[in-house]
DNA sequence: AACCTAACTTAACAACGTTAAGTAATGGAG
DNA sequence: CTCCATTACTTAACGTTGTTAAGTTAGGTT
């Protein structure tokens, strides 16, 4: 059976190829730019070609992040060595809002861009698994502070979607609005380190 | 000088006629369902008639977000009354709440969305101005906070910059990934109340 | 009465996502 | 070896989109 896994290899190739040059127009110049035609010039295989391998532009691109997200996965596995949860918290948050701001148009088509959720068959993320998924991850160090009883808030899932909420507000505040000359923003770290110290300090036992 | 000011009204009723029907498109379906030739079609006029009126699509837009914003300093007014400040801050990230649930597609534009800024004269909105301007209300209240001696954070910039932050946190994941089944999503009324007495604990002198 | 200008229309352009129809190569079945 | 089906593409086109260039027409000004 040699062929059919040679032709299998190149198809895999070209899939990739394919999102390579769409990650180049993506992440530069955000979900506008990446225009069929342009990737495929980029390849030097005709627009319809792409068609082969993605139903249609938007799994194209959504591949495309879903799969650049697992880097983020990566800073996660580091900060999990932490025991302190409060400084793991803090630190999932700081790495959360490094990524955002390191990947804009990512982070915009992700969590900023309503859109029917993939099914899990096209996900490359294992929804759950905390060494894959941001949200079950910092739900487990939440779970962990609750247990030690850190925390005057039992519900672990309340309380991890207000912190979900509060740094997402702060990327997404800078993402969308860093150019409004009108607001006079405070300096980014400062904006993140408040918003987590403040929700930690409200969150903790008296 | 009659006939100069009936085509001044003319004017400026056609423009008005092309904001509303501009209005049903996007409030109902988005941005991208604002389309020159729907709205032309609407008003009975040619596509190219728009263009006498605003610049571009992008413009009408955003004229249109504009000029439907001031609806939320209506509801300012009412809570500006309150005399105690924490209630008063907790009614505004309600009623801050309350509008971008109502016109999604409004909030999105103005708040999920890159953009170089409206310059001042295409804007409706008082830049600074606590009655028009949300988050000039918002630091006002903050201002009056920190007076009183309530918050243990002399920088009323940084604390009015993590409120919206947290309050756009829960909103704009609330548009953005409410589809997303895979969480257990708190009623969103328990994730506002929540977020807002969380940061008011955290910013509260202990 | 001649003219100018503002407010439009018609027709077109370029770019987009997507698809229908055709082609060339490959690899297995008889 | 031949036939044939499948795979992987290309070419050409369709229907949209925002936007603009080039006319047209009506009304007020001189």
């Amino acid at each position: 059976m040699g062929p059919k896994e040679r032709r299998e290899r190149e198809r895999e190739e070209i899939r990739t190829a394919i999102l390579d040059a769409a990650r180049e127009l993506f992440a530069s110049d955000g979900y506008e730019a990446v225009t069929m035609r342009r990737i495929a010039e980029k390849i030097e295989y005709s627009p319809t070609a792409i068609y082969f391998h993605f139903r249609d532009k938007d799994a194209l691109v959504r591949a495309l992040c879903d799969h650049d997200f697992l880097q983020l996965a990566q800073q996660f596995a580091e900060v999990a060595t932490i025991e302190d949860p409060l400084e793991k918290l803090t630190r999932t948050g700081m790495a959360y809002l490094r990524f955002g701001l390191e990947y804009p148009n990512h982070y915009r088509l992700m969590f900023m861009t309503p859109h029917p959720p993939l099914s899990p068959e096209e996900s490359e993320v294992k929804h759950g698994n905390p060494e894959e998924d941001a949200y079950a991850f910092l739900k487990s160090i939440v779970d962990e502070a609750i247990a030690k009883g850190i925390f005057h808030e039992s519900d672990a899932e309340l309380v991890s979607q207000i912190v979900w909420a509060g740094v997402h507000g702060v990327i997404s505040l800078q993402i969308a609005k860093c150019n409004d000359a009108w607001i006079d923003w405070r300096p980014l770290e400062q904006r993140s380190a408040f918003m987590i110290r403040t929700l930690i300090a409200g969150l903790a036992k008296e």
